[in-house]
RNA sequence: GCCUUUGUAGCUCAGGGGUAGAGCACUUCCUUGGUAAGGAAGAGGUCCCGGGUUCAAUUCCCGGCAAAGGCUCCA
């Protein structure tokens, strides 16, 4: 009996029966067969060691699979777990799962806790169990079976964890001296892995229930190479060197006050002047994209919110209404401005060839997110969004949709984020009364999402659960010079609040019809933004959004005068820049600036200062030389064309 | 919101039941120095806030607030 394998190339070869993909691994070439972790038959992760079912599609899945690692990493948390039994016996095991970087096992220690000062025992545990390259091995048992294991070796977490699944479908996994229930798969056996690590160690709750008990999570991440954890390592140093929230205040860009309040932002003035620099750069492109701008108040009526669904959708959660000296009177800090937009729309009569009308506004907006989730600029209690509401026919849907995702991808362009993703976000499939408004506004709206993001090339990802309560959206996701995620702007089709709003357009029939709104914001927020941005240039800007362009540096204090006056010089010519007027020999005025990430610092001497030109110098590069003002001040606006001339539009 | 940890000068941090410490930053003076830290002197603190224990609390205990990490949440 022979078997067909269809292999990702397209190529189909023939085995006996009873082959793994092992076998196929190896029949291919010893170095795959070593590399092999995990494979995917007929879509299914599966071990690489197991005989296929028979004629099937296989994908060998290794460390450079996403699948692979994911495989690598849950086998790792087995090991983890082992060691963790043979250090700490009578240790009890809730769930260890992987996750985006390493795994994690969650136990219960009884009495003992475990620190950071623990981990080097911990590591060292499981590279002994590792070397030993022992095999997992995969066995189907009956519930009874597995319940009687379990309650014998007294693990009341793996005891609840049978509980949920059926008998016949239940399995576990042995290597060396641990067993686990576990659906797998894993890899074939520990000697793939060559570095460990324990990460951290955190509280979670049993099931992510606070009403439970708390376990201990210890976090851990595995290599095929200690090269790569090594390489991790410096990644995870340089992320934290990176950190906006460090950088914000070397670079007094922003500050927090407890007097003011957590998460309620103060932008100083190099950060204000940054922010301002980034909304400019958007008005200027929703000019060119017919949009106009509009403002509103920071508060609004609560009835406002009512009409909108917000009131009983995030009410209890809110900043609770403000009330007045007037009994009965109360309003709202804005969570959004939607609402606003749309009585902007409904301020009179529309008709047809108004549309689209697009409102934008720099919109602060408050939202009472909870203490444990603020996390400096990416998460606020206070924010602007670069908002803006489209107000068009259901025939100008799509048309507009794909306008916005260039204005998306402009942005993406102009701020040097080379990798991005886009996701749509769709209703949860399962618990619907989460969102407002009937099926057959939500089937329209998702699907002129998905139109417009197909007519427009654009890849896409698709998650359910991510939509907002009103819509579905169309979510774009960053990755960083560091390579992490951030999710930016959204975009979102709204069939249903026109209809709360009953907002109308007279059509050419004469007739009124009801607009569909499209909610967008490229940036997001401008405070999440800026942390985004903080981190992906490590507070190197891009020349024509830094707050201070050029350091302008007399060698002595006799070249002042002439410094202040070429300052004057060159803000005519639109680059800013300051003098350090400081009592400091020019070296030290040289690291400062370095320090600061000034792009450029000009070292005005007796020499410069005679005859009008300026010394300059590159951050991170070293002396450029010396040049005329003009010239100088040339070099900056084409290096600033070049940053911002549009790129034509091309996906990962 | 929950768990753990932390909170000392503008910043980074040491210390410790009995009158508060360093480096950097700041002020003044000296120095006028050409591409990554010139020198000296000085000023600067409600030791997060409130309560308790104690002869005595910045230190120990309790409660709050804030921050970090994690969990849950996110229009």
């Amino acid at each position: 009996m022979k078997i067909d394998v269809s292999l990702p190339d397209g190529s189909v070869r023939s085995y006996d029966k009873g082959a793994t993909a092992m076998d196929v691994a190896k029949s291919i070439s010893e170095g795959l067969a070593r590399n092999v972790l995990s494979a995917k038959v007929n879509g299914e992760l599966r071990d690489a060691n197991r005989p296929l079912p028979g004629n099937c599609t296989l994908a060998l899945l290794t460390w450079n699979d996403p699948e692979g690692k994911a495989t690598m990493w849950h086998s790792s948390a087995h090991l983890m777990a082992e060691a963790i039994e043979a250090l700490y016996p009578g240790t009890k095991f809730g769930i260890g799962p992987p996750i985006e970087n390493g795994f994690y096992y969650d136990i219960d220690l009884g009495e003992r806790t475990i620190g950071e000062g623990d981990f080097a025992a911990i590591e060292a545990k499981m590279k002994e169990l590792a070397s030993k390259k022992l095999t997992f091995d995969r066995k189907e048992i009956s519930k009874a079976d597995a319940i009687k294991y379990f309650t014998e070796k007294g693990d009341e977490y793996k005891l609840e964890l049978l509980d949920g699944l059926n008998d016949g479908e239940i399995t576990f996994y042995s290597q060396g001296n641990f067993t686990d229930l576990c659906r797998g798969p894993h890899i074939p056996d520990t000697g793939s892995i060559k570095a460990a690590k324990v990460m951290s160690v955190a509280g979670a709750y049993w099931r992510g229930d606070e009403k439970r008990k708390q376990l201990t999570r210890l976090y851990g991440i595995t290599f095929p190479k200690q090269k790569e954890l090594e390489e991790y390592l410096v990644l995870l140093e340089e992320a934290k060197k990176r950190d906006h929230r460090k950088l914000g205040k070397e670079l007094d860009l922003f500050t927090f006050s407890e007097r003011v309040g957590a998460g309620l932002p103060l932008w100083l003035p190099k950060g204000a002047s940054l922010r301002e620099r980034l909304i400019n750069f958007m008005k200027n492109a929703q000019e060119e994209a017919g949009y106009v701008q509009v403002a509103t108040p920071h508060i609004g009526s609560k009835a406002l919110y009512e009409t909108s669904g917000h009131w009983e959708k995030y009410g209890k959660d809110s900043f609770q209404p403000i009330s007045t000296p007037q009994e009965g009177e109360l309003f709202m800090l804005k969570p959004m401005n939607c609402p606003h937009h749309c009585e902007i729309f409904a301020s009179r009569p529309r008709s047809y060839k108004d549309l689209p009308l697009r409102l934008a506004e720099f919109g602060t907006v408050y939202r009472y997110e909870q203490s444990g989730e603020l996390h400096g600029l990416a998460r606020v209690r206070g924010f602007t969004q670069d908002d803006a509401h489209l107000f068009c026919r259901p025939d100008q849907v799509k048309e507009e949709f794909m306008k916005v995702i260039d204005l998306v991808l402009l942005v993406l362009r102009a701020l040097n984020f080379e990798s991005f993703e886009a996701q749509v976000s769709l209703r949860d499939e399962e618990d619907r009364s989460k969102y407002i408004g009937s099926d057959e506004n939500w089937e329209k709206a998702e699907q002129a999402i998905i139109d417009a993001a197909a007519a427009s090339g654009l890849k896409t990802v698709v998650e359910y659960g991510e939509a907002a309560f009103y819509g579905p959206k169309l979510d774009f996701m960053v990755k960083d010079a560091l390579g992490r995620k951030w999710q930016l702007g959204t975009i979102q089709v709204d069939y249903n609040l026109p209809e709360r709003f009953e907002l109308e357009y007279v059509g050419s029939d004469n007739a009124k019809h009801r607009p569909v709104m499209i909610h967008r914001a490229p940036f997001g927020s401008l405070e999440r933004f800026i942390a985004v941005i903080i981190e992906h240039t490590a507070g190197r800007f891009p020349l024509w959004l830094t707050p201070e362009q050029a350091a302008i540096l007399p060698v002595s204090d006799k070249y002042v005068d002439a410094c202040l006056r070429l300052a004057e010089k060159l803000k005519a010519l639109g680059v800013r820049a300051t003098v350090d007027e400081r009592n400091e020999k020019v070296g030290r005025k040289i690291r400062d600036a370095e320090l600061a990430k000034t792009p450029f610092m000009l070292v005005i001497g007796e020499k410069e200062a005679a005859d009008g030109t300026v010394a300059v110098r590159e951050h991170g590069q070293g002396d450029l030389g010396t040049m005329t003002t003009d010239a100088f001040a040339a070099m900056l606006e084409e290096r600033i064309a070049v940053q911002l001339r549009p790129v034509p539009i091309g996906m990962e």
